[in-house]
DNA sequence: CGCGTATGAATGAACG
DNA sequence: CGTTCATTCATACGCG
């Protein structure tokens, strides 16, 4: 269940204090951003919004609280996600890789281990890659039981996903082909903005003299 | 089972509390590493290394754990999506003009405990297996394209790139001048003056219905 | 008040 | 290359 933060900010006096208010680690979303993310994700079907989407989404969703756009991607990942995990545990009576959720509990020494085999260096990453094991794992085909409904029935049009977005019996939403698809180029740029957090204690200061020779030299067979 | 093959692993949360777990399958880098690699990627402006540059990084790289010359193409390609996308959702594709980075600026950037406990490898199997001390770096904290580190400064020449890494404002890579780089690829901002997002502040009782239209319409103002 | 859970955030791995 | 999936880390919150 989801925190009723009826106008976020909780106002907590730990860190942010006054400053940053609420949202001085993670955005809370309040009950009117829940309440509208839910609604475009089983109303309108909505579930890997794209960028213009997430725009325009976030920008609505702003007159409630603080939010950004990558609230929004991360939300309807994650609610995609988790929705998709539980459906998994319930419907999935044997679930390949059980491993509860026990983060208190050191894992038992699992590891296949044959598996790894780095060595020898595989073949290029570009074309031979093929793992994806995951064993009984099929990408879509997923049932979805939408049993959130909201209780207005408004709100019929909704983008149509470009996936298939298991909708297997999810007949209930309309897809209506909305977007001209106008894709003005996003180009622009500026970021470039990275962490970096190093405070190792390892003596690196030769490994990039190290690093750098290497690539500098072609050296590859001849 | 023989000895625990469980690859050591010693990975810690934040307030101390270390719980082992993560060994399996998924690569984690450790604090050097990332660091190294982000270092390649800001400092030395590769972004989509060919299989050499993989090969050697990877080797290079595997002094701090394990690592494989897939670990490197994923990072260099998934840091660089995300790096594009996360603009994607902040900048305002329709914009005359580079518009600042979004209104993004909440910044943890506060590691909780400075002491990394780099663990060399408490007791491994004299085989040059090695640590891969479960990483659990401290990878947080979005800095902006702040000083990153660099102390070394050699490193001149570097293949040239097959791709055209997509330089955006990488001009700050201060380093020297490694590659051709091909600047031309310049993207001309088509000037899409898409301009809508009218998102008034003002707390429609229908949203979901506003929201709807919003996405449903391109909604161009003319 | 400490713990368990819900969930935001991050990221490795892959797919199309 | 953009997008998607899986998994994990971190934290806000409510509960007992």
């Amino acid at each position: 269940m989801e925190a009723t933060n009826e106008d976020n900010v909780g106002s907590y006096s730990t860190k942010g204090t006054f400053l940053c208010r609420q949202s001085s680690t993670r955005w809370t979303p309040t009950t009117d951003q829940i309440r509208i993310l839910k609604d475009l994700y089983y109303n309108n079907g909505i579930r890997s919004p794209n960028a213009d989407q997430i725009q325009r989404i976030s920008a609505s969703l702003r007159q409630y609280g603080k939010i950004e756009g990558k609230n929004v991607f991360y939300w309807f990942q994650n609610h995609k996600a988790r929705e998709r995990q539980k459906k998994r545990f319930t419907t999935d009576p044997h679930h390949p890789m059980q491993k509860l959720r026990a983060s208190t509990n050191f894992a038992p020494s699992n590891e296949p281990s044959s598996a790894s085999v780095p060595s020898t260096s595989p073949a290029l990453p570009y074309f031979g890659y093929n793992s994806r094991d995951c064993s009984a794992s099929p990408r879509y085909g997923w049932v979805t039981e939408n049993q959130f409904r909201a209780p207005y029935g408004l709100c019929q049009y909704k983008e149509q996903d470009t996936e298939e977005q298991d909708d297997e019996n999810m007949s209930a939403k309309q897809t209506l082909p909305l977007f001209p698809m106008h894709n003005e180029d996003v180009k622009s740029s500026t970021a470039t903005n990275y962490y970096c957090h190093s405070n190792s204690p390892v003596p690196y200061t030769s490994l990039e003299l190290t690093l750098s020779s290497y690539f500098s030299q072609p050296h590859d067979a001849h």
